[in-house]
RNA sequence: GGGUGUUUAGCUCAGUUGGGAGAGCGACGGCCUUACAAGCCGUAGGUCGCAGGUUCGAGCCCUGCAACACCCA
């Protein structure tokens, strides 16, 4: 083996050969386990998020494969509709051309070359990720069968009347000349304005204080042009008078009835609004409560319509804007303009300020359907995990809105739906069935609807229809519901939701039995990581390393603002000043685990990745140890584990059972720790500097060596196995080497079952004895480092004081403790007899002492013996004033007050010796 | 405006029926000890956001406040 840990020599090699043996495919007659991924955009590449996300499915998937289940991870990819299409048509735009221009066929031909092209990008990288996915069963949510699936439940919702056209006011997104819905709208808080127009009143009416006009306050003075009525609240003394009145609306001349309604807060501005219906959710309900028209007055690309006054046809609305405060002004019917934030309305791919417009859309009605997905949440057939987002779930299930389904694209299912030519709708599977159904004659002219369906409308069935739905097959049997969903709380509403209503209604059960939600990967900062802010990082830069110049460059190109590119790279450059160090595929995921604690947002540190590097590392070398320990020898035969063997076992079935927690309860970072926590603190740091001793002396008995060599080996191999799904790569490694030496055939420890805590023994004595052990040689490494004794200067030791418990240990282990903390001699005083002068520890009541006799500084030791002793009057205080309250020693448990009267004690008596040891100084 | 979450060591975070405040990184001191300097040994550092309350006892439970984050309107 090499001298460290090379991530590189291994891991593509290993994957190729796990993927090609097939062992990502179910196998085994266990029960089964699947997992059905959250398809990732198919032309997109792997972010961090990514990467998080396919650690903990891939841990999930590896330790129940492990487990003996039947395991799927379900493969697949989303088309993407809103993102991929922009993006060809960016292409597209940079050739100097539109998708108009192309036409819809070659654009959808063009699309699905660029799909071909780069559709590998991210398959690649969930493969650098060690991620085992069933890769022979890979979907992609255009595929044939899943088009099916989805035209089939189009017409069955049509059918049973639960998918509707309708027009509506929906949010329009002109730049991207399509409606979107609610959940891709972005609300910013920006600073705008407050215009106050005047709106003369007709027949001469007047206000309370006389004036022949109201005044309106609008943060979006085009929409004006659409006014069909002014509002007032019904309680509203300054204008009660006006309701029913009427009064112009400047520029156009439209007579605006004044109506009364709850809507209005009399608290804003005047108390007088001014209503547009076509252009206002708000103002679109007020206006139907009061019979006030519809009035539109945009085009799809936000210009202004023929409807408007033919001075601002043609306009784009921020133009028309001007003119219209403008021409305002000039009539004196502008009464003043302030400051004002407001919150914008930005479609979350294009960030266009979206309009609500007056369109004919498709909607499913959505309340039957939430009905039953609330209830399969309430009555815990799906579990949340953390359960807290149960609540955020049941907050938006229970107000939720009709889902308009259309999307003005042409990258995705066309919606099934053909007219003829008095406009009347046919449905069907394929225009053959919607003339069927219609009985049309083949004479009947149809043409199919333009739109296709929200990407989240085939999404929503993935569980199913990745398994084959709406045949029955086997797939769908066995691995259906899926065991868990691992998804990111960001797409609880588009997704989550809605794959539970879909699933319930088509499947008749859940589509998941629980929900695991992990927090977004932020920068150090806590920042969301984006392409225009530039603090993203690659998932595969950390992999493989990338140095400065690269990463900056990466960071700057294509930048959709290129007026960010020098701030970009200034902070780059700060945060690394060297590039990115190589730090392998299991040190990230090892960060990603630790860091998946509660289901709260990440702030990602590359420090921890350093950390889990040196993990790696460390792993590397017990195992080079173990291997150059063991190899040469034969480990059956008599063998005695002895004391150290026996704890080291013991904590390793500890270990075993804390992994099964904390994976059973979705908690990575505990399982993280634990393994880290063992393999480092415990099987590193102590049971191979226990097994040294018996391996490098020549005297002591073969049956001990043996027993170390195989324990070293078996707890070793154990660890692998027990790390395996987190460490996937070099567990594989490492444990090829170790398997031979207990005669395991296995080809791969993928296949290999998880450790289960029953296969070891608990030793609580071995356990305590090791405790003890520990403590002596603690105390004596701080003797040496607190009075600067060289590391290399063997010490006599004495001990004095303790009891029968301790003359044992230190008989048993007497051994030990002398190669462990370079200890030359150890001699008892016999109780009361003075000792030299010395340097003092306790361990419980042992005086452990090292002789001064030169090499030890009296003040230092006098120094520290002063801090110890300060310490422990501060506890002894903290100890005295609990037990001094009369009402803790009659209220508090017996058992606790035990407990406190013996701390006091030991305290105190570990106090008395301190003291004199301090005068023992003088 | 409504809701959720967060606030613990310099930084990033654990803390599982209320009973002796922890880890990693960083800092400081000492070590090239024959697996590992990506290492080893040791040390320092916290009024657990603030104010009340419940309790014999609160980082943990309750109330209020503050700051920050996110979601919804």
């Amino acid at each position: 083996m090499e001298r460290s840990f090379d991530p590189h020599a291994i891991e593509r090699e290993l994957y190729e050969e796990w993927e090609a043996a097939g062992y990502f495919a179910p196998s085994g007659e266990g029960s089964e386990y699947c997992i059905a991924i959250p398809p990732p955009n198919v032309t997109g590449s792997l972010h961090m998020g990514h990467a998080f996300q396919h650690t903990l499915m891939d841990a999930l998937i590896r330790y129940h494969r492990m487990n003996g289940r039947r395991t799927l991870w379900q493969m697949g990819t989303d088309h993407a509709g809103i993102s991929t299409q922009m993006l060809v048509e960016r292409q597209l735009n940079g050739e100097g051309k539109t998708r108009r221009e192309v036409g819809r066929d070659a654009f959808i031909e063009r699309v699905w070359e660029w799909k071909e092209r780069s559709g590998g990008n991210i398959s690649r990288q969930l493969r650098r990720m060690g991620s085992s996915v069933d890769w022979s069963r890979d979907r992609f949510t255009l595929d044939d069968g899943f088009a099916g699936a989805v035209m089939d439940v189009f017409v069955r919702l049509y059918e049973e009347g639960l998918i509707y056209r309708g027009k509506r006011l929906v949010n329009w997104d002109p730049q991207l000349a399509t409606a979107i819905s609610d959940l891709e709208i972005e609300n910013r808080e920006e600073d705008g304005h407050l215009w106050h127009f005047r709106y003369p009143l007709k027949d001469g009416a007047t206000t309370v204080d006389g004036k022949d006009y109201l005044v309106v306050a609008t943060t979006r003075p085009e929409t004006m042009l659409g006014d069909t009525g002014v509002a007032v609240h019904p309680g509203d003394e300054r204008y009660r008078h006006l309701v029913g009145k009427v009064a112009t609306l400047p520029l156009v001349g439209r007579a605006l009835p004044i109506v009364a309604d709850e809507y209005v807060d009399p608290e804003f501005g005047t108390g007088c609004v001014k209503i547009t219906p076509a252009h206002d959710f708000n103002d679109n309900q007020v206006g139907a409560r009061h019979g006030l028209p519809l009035e539109n007055i945009f085009t799809a690309r936000a210009a202004i319509n023929e409807n408007a006054p033919e001075a601002y046809r043609g306009l784009d609305r921020l133009e028309a804007r001007k003119r219209i405060v403008a021409d305002l002004d000039a009539l004196g019917l502008l009464d003043g303009v302030e400051p004002h934030r407001l919150t914008v309305p930005r479609g979350d791919r294009s960030e266009a300020v979206v309009e609500p417009w007056l369109t004919d859309q498709w909607f499913v009605k959505i309340a039957p359907l939430a009905e039953a997905a609330v209830a399969a949440v309430e009555n815990g057939d799906i579990e949340f995990v953390p359960n807290q987002y149960a609540n955020v779930y049941f907050a938006w299930m229970r107000e939720i809105q009709d889902w308009c389904i259309s999307r003005q694209l042409w990258w995705g299912h066309r919606i099934p739906a053909w007219y003829d030519a008095d406009g009347n709708i046919h449905v069907g599977r394929t225009e053959a069935e919607a003339r069927l159904k219609g009985n049309l004659s083949g004479e009947v002219v149809l043409t199919r609807d333009e739109d296709v369906l929200d990407t989240w409308f085939s999404s929503a069935l993935w569980t199913f229809a990745t398994l084959g739905w709406p045949a029955e097959t086997n797939e769908l049997k066995r691995f259906h519901p899926t065991d868990v969903l691992v998804t990111g709380h960001d797409i609880i509403f588009f997704w989550v939701t809605r794959m539970i209503m879909m699933t319930l209604k088509f499947m008749g059960e859940v589509p998941f039995r629980k929900v695991y939600i992990h927090g977004l990967v932020r920068d150090a900062e806590g920042r969301k990581m984006s392409k225009t802010k530039g603090n993203g990082l690659d998932p595969l830069d950390l992999i493989d390393g990338i140095v400065l110049e690269d990463l900056v460059r990466k960071r700057t190109e294509n930048l959709t603002q290129p007026r960010m590119a020098p701030r970009i790279e200034k902070d780059t450059r700060k945060d690394f000043p060297k590039g990115i160090p190589s730090f392998g595929t299991d040190a990230l995921r090892f960060t990603f685990c630790a860091l998946a604690s509660t289901g709260r947002d990440v702030r990602f540190d590359l420090s921890r990745t350093e950390g889990y590097r040196n993990f790696c590392n460390k792993l590397w070398n017990a195992a080079r140890f173990v291997l150059m320990n063991a190899r040469e020898h034969p480990l059956d035969g008599p063998a005695e584990p002895g004391l150290a063997g026996r704890w080291i076992q013991s904590r390793a079935r500890r270990l075993v059972e804390d992994c099964h927690l904390a994976l059973e309860t979705y908690r990575f970072d505990l399982y993280a720790n634990a393994i880290y926590e063992f393999a480092w603190h415990e099987y590193c740091d102590w049971y191979l500097e226990l097994a040294k001793p018996l391996l490098w002396d020549e005297n002591a008995p073969l049956a001990h060596q043996t027993g170390a060599r195989r324990t070293l080996v078996t707890v070793l191999e154990l660890l692998l196995r027990a790390a395996h799904p987190i460490l996937p790569f070099i567990t594989e490694t490492i444990w090829r080497d170790v398997a031979p030496l207990l005669a395991k055939a296995g080809p791969s420890i993928m296949l290999e079952p998880f450790p289960q805590s029953g296969d070891l023994a608990a030793d609580p004595e071995a356990e305590a004895s090791i405790d003890w052990l520990k403590g002596v040689v603690t105390a004596l490494r701080n003797i040496r480092g607190e009075a600067g004794i060289k590391p290399g200067r063997e010490i006599d030791v004495l001990l004095q004081g303790g009891d029968a418990r301790d003359r044992d240990l230190a008989a048993s282990s007497g051994y030990l403790l002398q190669r462990l903390a370079k200890v030359s001699s150890i001699d008892w005083l016999p109780r009361g007899e003075r000792p030299p002068a010395n340097a003092l520890a306790l361990v419980g009541e042992l005086k452990v002492m090292v002789p001064l006799a030169g090499v030890i500084d009296i003040d230092a030791e006098r120094a520290r013996i002063n801090k110890q002793i300060e310490r422990k009057q501060k506890e002894l205080q903290r100890i005295g004033g609990k037990l001094g309250n009369e009402k803790f020693v009659r209220n508090a448990p017996p058992a606790i007050v035990e407990k406190e009267r013996n701390k006091a004690a030991d305290v105190q008596s570990a106090l008395t010796t301190l003291k004199q040891q301090l005068d023992s100084l003088a």
